[in-house]
DNA sequence: CGCCTGCACGGTACGCCGTACCGTCTAGGC
DNA sequence: GCCTAGACGGTACGGCGTACCGTGCAGGCG
């Protein structure tokens, strides 16, 4: 009988049977009687069959709100770029199980649908900060999002980047992170520089042959000129 | 018998009896039953019983992937716009099924899983088109990525203040569209912009053979003149 | 010691989804 | 008038996820 915990051993029977058998041929049964347990127990570590393939998310989220609660609007950069930083860490640290997860996502369907589930949950937890760090007003609500988008668009292109081998060593992962979170920072406006003024008013004539229509287009014609 | 399709039968029934029960409780042979039709017609018309609520997905996807083909490096600024407002338009013109799934999406997680799926899939034509006017270079792929997300995200947040009610009107949904699409690009580098003409403060005729165009022309026009 | 309580576990049964397969019916070409 | 293709409804099945039940084990209490 293992020492190891009943959900260490579902985790290590789900990847060597979705390894073995492929996802789809694989059942919860299957996992649940390689690891020594039932059924039910495995269900109650995980919410589905899809959740046993990312078992450290939650754990990850929590992470990073953490990380993201000792920020400040003045170390904001340096604070969503570590917090980010956590999970590419968490990836280099598990090594050889990430590349099986990611092979795995690579061909199942239902698992890359619910890696980007994930990753929303990432997005949505920066989101919220970066927010609140612009002030909490709605006008900036549009801007927290393209910010945090990009925040995780950044990090995941460097994610899968080293899992694909494009970067051999680990070292070397976390070196072109923070050359993508500064091309991010390039890119987006980060601090708060106001957006172009606004289009000076031309004169303009519009000749529209067929004039039945005209009412139904004047307003369009008004809202866009004005 | 009626004389309408069975899809949008099927359509029709699934969105009565969603807001009747709710989606939970509505099964799939609820939905066939009601709307005349045997339940393998259903998983003909639809892969699942989650797709029923998206039920011009497809369609949308191919009309954007249309749009964008049109467009150049020197076009992109407002192909990406007008492409983007395609889809708006699209549930402008729907009207109140739109906010019916809007109130669905919301209430029910597995569909906000199944709408995020479908907007990726908007973000990825967008992503290979403009990585395509940025030349195809591996270098340009994040930021392909990073443009993609600005935009798609962008778009989102004018459709769901229209769907919450807080943009009364179509006309003040498309000058918010507008007003989002240029807080875009004021805070991402779009290809395109410093490639456009140079503007004239000069007077012009424009002579527009079909007016139904319009709606299709303002965007390019405004950005001539701008 | 015996008993009771809480809790995690395994087992069982069920509803439903999505797929495969079947026979039937109808439109349209030869 | 016949024949083939394709859409349809019906049926059966595997599997997921949930609800529920009984069991075993640890620990507090008289």
């Amino acid at each position: 009988m293992p020492e190891s915990s009943a959900r260490e051993r579902i985790v290590d029977a789900a990847f060597d049977l979705f390894a073995e058998r492929g996802y789809d041929a694989t059942t919860v049964e299957d996992i649940a009687a390689r690891a020594g347990v039932g059924r039910t127990t495995f269900f109650r570590q995980f919410r589905s069959k899809e959740h046993v393939v990312f078992p450290d998310h939650e754990q990850l989220l929590t992470a990073i709100a953490a990380r993201l609660a000792t920020a400040t609007p003045r170390t904001a950069v340096v604070g969503v770029s570590e917090a980010a930083g956590l999970v590419l860490q968490h990836y280099l640290d598990e090594g050889e199980r990430a590349r099986r997860r990611y092979r795995l996502t690579r061909s199942v369907p239902a698992l890359q649908e619910r890696e980007r589930a994930g990753i929303r949950q990432y997005e949505r937890t920066f989101n919220r900060h970066i927010h609140g760090w612009l002030g909490g007003a709605p006008e900036s609500l549009l801007r927290a999002e393209l910010i945090a988008n990009a925040v995780v668009t950044g990090h995941n292109h460097v994610l899968r980047a080293w899992l694909r081998g494009q970067l051999a060593t680990a070292s070397e992962a976390r070196r072109a992170f923070r050359a993508a979170m500064a091309e991010v920072e390039s890119h987006v406006d980060v601090p708060g520089r106001e957006a172009a003024a606004p289009a000076e008013a031309l004169p303009a004539v519009l000749v529209l042959r067929d004039a039945g229509d005209l009412d139904r287009l004047l307003p369009q014609i008004r809202d866009l000129l004005g």
